[in-house]
DNA sequence: TGTACATCAGTGAACGCGCGTTCACTGATGTAC
DNA sequence: TGTACATCAGTGAACGCGCGTTCACTGATGTAC
């Protein structure tokens, strides 16, 4: 179980370690699927990957150590999208239908990660909670700094931003969350139903400028 | 640790056995302070109650029963304020500074329940997370049917109607889950964004509804 | 290239603990006469 | 009102189980000469 399909077998000591630190972190993502982070033990995690519990302790110090790990993981792959649609979008309203797209295909991609942090984010866990949320605030924060560049949203005041953006957030990480429920069929229909929220969100936000 | 503050002792059998179940679930509430459901466990909710283990299966078969108990117990509530509301509101824009301090004395009023809510509705309980899915679809079926009553928002189409009513409710789930990390004295500034997402979403349905 | 020693990922036995559930029981409350 | 019996909420011992963590260990990989 602790070989990765199709890489190489690595034969050093370093690549070795890395390859059961990822099992690791794979069987976690994998019971995960079904139990919230507080349910899984030490022992189901390094049994999934092959070791016995007592080796789980050459790679993490504590089960809090490795949830936080799959935490900066999932943000990490998130922020990557982020980067990559900022160069693509220039104007708001005209890539509603692309964005919504983007999203849905990675949520669908990163599936296990996003059901996680819907998972945790509302959870148990104090310091996978702190993390989340402080990783959203980030996001967030970011999101504001690209809806300032828009022009046609100039004469919003920064108020308004911040509104616009905590809505935006806010409905990302429902659609998010309505997925992770429904089966992939249900996928148009939801990316649909995200584009129409975030239309009226914009309509609204283009509205407000308009008269301040 | 059974007795509940000022009420009379009751000495009748069955007076004495609701106190108890009450004791049990209030305990429980106690406990999903700070873990969620699924990580207390059947003998922690008896010792809270002043009872022994075995003495919970006289008042529920698992706790998985007292859980959904608790999810009845934490809609009910909300559903009446909610009927309470529409008696009061006649016109949506008007509203929204009444409804939201609602909203956010509700959430304080109830809080235990909102946060028992907010952490199963994501979490690792099968049972729990349908059923409060089930409900929150309710809630925001009756508020469609509210929706379509206001005459400003006659021209909105049903789709439209969907969307304004999913997005309330996305909000309304959001403030909510803010409210639970936040300190009691960020609930103006909470509620005071909480108004401006709402007037923004609801610019955005009316200028939908006036060029449809 | 060969040898001797160091490193360290993974092993397996052992520990004490809290868990859910079973069982036969106790004794106060309730009911029938 | 008094007596005899039924009900049933709560008790306490016992069970087998999986948990996180400790410890001394093994043996393959890595390094120095």
């Amino acid at each position: 179980m602790v070989e990765t399909d199709g890489l190489p077998a690595s034969t050093s000591r370093q690549g070795r370690k890395q390859r059961t630190r990822r099992a690791l972190l794979d069987s976690a993502l994998g019971l995960l699927e079904h139990q919230s982070f507080g349910a899984i033990s030490l022992r189901e995690v390094a049994k999934g990957a092959g070791i016995t519990p007592t080796a789980f302790y050459r790679h993490f110090a504590s089960m809090e150590e490795l949830g936080l790990v799959l935490v900066d993981e999932s943000f990490r792959s998130l922020r990557e999208m982020m980067r990559r649609e900022r160069a693509r979008v220039t104007e708001p309203w005209a890539n509603i239908h692309a964005s919504s797209e983007t999203l849905v295909r990675h949520v669908r991609e990163f599936e296990t990660h996003y059901r996680f942090i819907a998972r945790e984010r509302a959870g148990g866990v104090l310091a996978l909670r702190e993390e989340i949320r402080h990783e959203i605030e980030l996001f967030s924060a970011e999101l504001v700094d690209d809806l300032a560049g828009y022009p046609v949203l100039e004469n919003l005041p920064r108020k308004g931003l911040d509104t616009l953006a905590n809505l935006i957030v806010t409905v990302m990480v429902g659609t998010a969350e309505r997925m992770l429920d429904a089966a992939p069929d249900e996928d148009a229909e939801i990316q649909r139903e995200n584009e129409s929220q975030m239309r009226m969100i914009v309509t609204g936000a283009l509205q407000w400028a308009s008269h301040a």
